[in-house]
DNA sequence: TGTACATCAGTGAACGCGCGTTCACTGATGTAC
DNA sequence: TGTACATCAGTGAACGCGCGTTCACTGATGTAC
């Protein structure tokens, strides 16, 4: 059969996910480099061998990791967005799940935003994943009346032309300005993330529970929130 | 004598500093986790012992990377900036030259501003190091007449205290509405640096020359620049 | 200025460790007839 | 439904490797008298 799963199929999907969740936790401790196969094999109790009945290779088990974080907080932005609410509010509502949820993964926080790690390619299946939290926001800026933007300086020529690039592949009616705009705010949005958790703001607003929420606001001016 | 240095202390800071040269390129090759000292005694021709003459562990030998790190990014910052010019063309020279020592040294520049290297303890010595593009960035507001900022909203009370201390601290004479922008600014100097050097801007503003170029140009306008 | 002694740089062997990956294997689960 | 065969999960040993750090040592450089 195979509609139905066997007992075989489902153990193998429960294995899959209690090693990333074991690989997850060595994250934790000693980070994306120093992530070893043969610990996360001793931490289930097997031999260290068994693990590539499940993944090829450390890469693609890293591979998976990343691909889980960039779903896990796109999810995190999509689901606290509340569609027909208040565009300020939703605009919020992303901003601080995104941070939360940073917050409490650090570690799978810093394996997609932080520094490449030497030796790995990304490959093309992150990319999709990679996008959501961006596109949450976009999605945001597309519901609502927009503030005109008072006497922006016109757009370089290749900005410009990657702003209607990226219009045409959103499929959406952004002006460039304002999907500019929207980049910036992105780039703010874990430029200030990636700042708190890697500790550069240790000696200026740390906590940063204040500024990021005034960021937030500042930045939904920026695009043009009503 | 003590004034006059020895040929054995001429020795010591020559080699001091050739281990760093050796291990800057190592971390170009396996990042900062990977940094072996094995690896640069070999490359140095020297037994791997022979180096705990010069730093007394791994950690300490990161340690020195680090600050060197900050250093270079701010001397670069630094010495773009020209007082007396322009204001607006001084904070342009400072942005493009982090961004150009960033592109040119992208694993010094991870080593700082990526993720935290797990287990390793940044200490005290690195944070005035680390300060100084900060630093150059409030020169350049200091030294200009300001644009009113128009209709920007209150500071939440922690934001408004810490940008007291913050301007107590360098004994500036910046807003707290100010100093909280030009922090903002910061965020997001390094926010499209690490972007764009860790490889999230594939797919939209990759390359960023335009992009950055308009971010320096809007966020002067933020800040309040004439 | 010359000599005796102290300081320091660099050597080479060793300790104890962990790593990713391969391979031939056993025994359990699933499939075809 | 029962049996013969194929598939798959997990084992355990092995390969070849690199790592940080310590330690007793040799020989060169510097210092005090």
């Amino acid at each position: 059969m195979s509609a139905t799963s066997t007992a075989r199929e489902r153990a193998r999907a429960e294995l899959t996910h209690e090693i990333k969740e074991a690989a997850r936790r060595q994250l934790a401790e000693v980070g994306a480099h120093g992530l070893s196969l043969r610990a996360v094999a001793r931490e289930l109790g097997m031999v260290s061998s068994a693990l590539y009945r499940y993944f090829p290779s450390r890469d693609q088990l890293l591979t998976a990791l990343i691909i889980d974080a960039y779903d896990a907080i796109g999810e995190a932005a999509e689901s606290a967005d509340k569609p027909g609410e208040d565009p300020r509010e939703r605009w919020r509502a992303i901003w601080q799940a995104t941070r939360i949820w940073a917050r409490e993964h650090p570690h799978e926080y810093a394996l997609i935003y932080g520094s490449p790690i030497p030796g790995y390619q990304a490959p093309q299946d992150t990319i999709a994943s990679a996008a959501r939290v961006a596109l949450a926001l976009v999605e945001v800026i597309k519901s609502g009346a927009l503030r005109p933007i008072p006497d922006s300086p016109e757009l370089p020529d290749q900005l410009r032309k990657q702003a209607d690039v990226l219009i045409a592949t959103l499929g959406t009616d952004l002006s460039p300005t304002t999907m500019t705009r929207m980049l910036m705010a992105w780039t703010q949005l874990f430029g200030s993330i990636s700042f708190e958790l890697f500790g550069q703001y240790v000696g200026s607003v740390d906590p940063a529970d204040a500024f990021f929420a005034h960021t937030t606001r500042q930045m939904a001016d920026f695009v043009g929130l009503v």
